[in-house]
DNA sequence: GGTGAAGGTGTACACCGTACACTCGGATGC
DNA sequence: GCATCCGAGTGTACGGTGTACACCTTCACC
């Protein structure tokens, strides 16, 4: 009966730790986690984050463990590309969902086995689908980043937390000092926004990442069935 | 003549901190670069870098503009496929001088002029090589970071700065262990090393890159040769 | 009911980026 | 020749970080 009237203050673990951290970080973003911010989000000492992880290093390799853990297992009745297809854009979803994310996954190094056991589950789809184990081989490679959702593009429009309002009339006026120095990226970015009378619109992330996972995946099958071998391989 | 005995201690100057920044970044890598280090690299207190960069990012923003400066300008002379390999090729070689480039170019969200001007160029070799501004867009997303010499890749060769010396023992052990676990894992990772007795060597990095790059440009050319168009775009 | 281990605490250290007020040397104007 | 001014370099200080280490508290089990 005396039941005592603050939080019953349920213990730690491991994975209360993980998960409040890959939530605060959906909240206050990645660099304002902290140690200190999280022990404070638990109603804890910052020491005592230390019983379940060793150091922040491990922390964020759990918090990648239980994101990757989101991305949606491979669908077995479709073919290989279909297949590929929907587990990269399934990793993609999840790296919306989780802004910081991207820059997490490239910092990481460690291989922990949720992310081995993503890794083994898409190789097998390419082994399945007929693609030799040399080939496949390069493919990982070729897939490179996009494997995970995302690939690494420098002014990315999601990189800034929050975009300044556009001020139309700076942004013509930039423009116009643009048009000389740089003409080229103005025709390109141009294009981007014939559609829409809102200058910088971005462009449609979405577009852009199937555009080249297509090329790749199509480049893909044409090796496969040229029968690719690396054996022209320029031994250097 | 009473020319003074201790270094003439030339004046800071924005150059100077930039250069002896990059510097220092490949000496002890970028992760102990602090203000404090450089300062006392250059032989003077933190505070007096501040009269020449407003902070550490536009530190960072300033090595990169170092580092591309760095790549080789477009040979006019060769045809567009050849003359964007090349280039890629060279940025490629910047990277490898500077191990820490990577990450950095990562992070980075600043535009630049040394960035743009590289950008600017980079498209302007696809304009030339007949690409449509449409087409070139899409094909500077799909070059991705491609196009500044890496791909981000986990697990990548060059991550660790330094790796611990092959146990061999230990390495066969945990590759039996794998044998059940990651089977296919393993069998690519065979394959990659079947010419070398030494068990994981890594891959030829240059190779995988090539092999993806190529795959990429032959695309965008198919592409360009099949008059593609976004028209058919879906409008999500 | 005692005991041992595991979980949570408190204090402390070294390091970080940088705000702010200062000193001092050298160019400039009279 | 002297005053002035300005900007490069200094010194101190603050609030933040990750985490080592010694301590205490709680709880399961014999």
């Amino acid at each position: 009966m005396a039941q005592v009237l603050v939080a019953p203050r349920l213990r730690l673990n491991r994975d209360r730790v993980l998960q409040a951290a890959v939530q605060l970080a959906d909240r206050i973003g990645i660099d304002a986690l902290s140690m200190r911010r999280l022990a404070e989000e638990l109603g804890v000492v910052p020491m005592a984050l230390y019983k379940h992880v060793a150091n922040k290093d491990e922390l964020l390799d759990g918090m990648v463990d239980v994101i990757v853990a989101e991305i949606d297992p491979p669908n077995g009745d479709l073919g290989w590309k279909a297949a590929v297809r929907l587990r990269v854009l399934s990793a993609r979803q999840m790296l919306l969902r989780h802004p910081w994310a991207r820059s997490v996954l490239e910092s990481r190094t460690r291989e922990t086995p949720t992310v081995l056991d993503y890794m083994e589950s898409t190789i097998g789809m390419f082994l399945a689908g007929g693609f030799s184990a040399d080939l496949t081989h390069h493919v990982m490679h070729a897939l490179g980043s996009r494997m995970w959702g995302f690939t690494q593009e420098l002014f990315d429009a999601s990189a800034g937390p929050d975009r300044p309002p556009v001020d139309i009339a700076a942004q013509v006026a930039q423009l116009q000092a643009m048009a000389e120095r740089y003409p080229h990226i103005l025709q390109i970015s141009e294009v981007a926004t014939h559609d829409d009378s809102v200058v910088a619109r971005g462009c449609d992330d979405r577009f852009e990442f199937e555009f080249a996972l297509d090329l790749l995946l199509d480049g893909f099958e044409r090796l496969r069935d040229a029968g690719w071998s690396s054996d022209a391989r320029p031994t250097a």
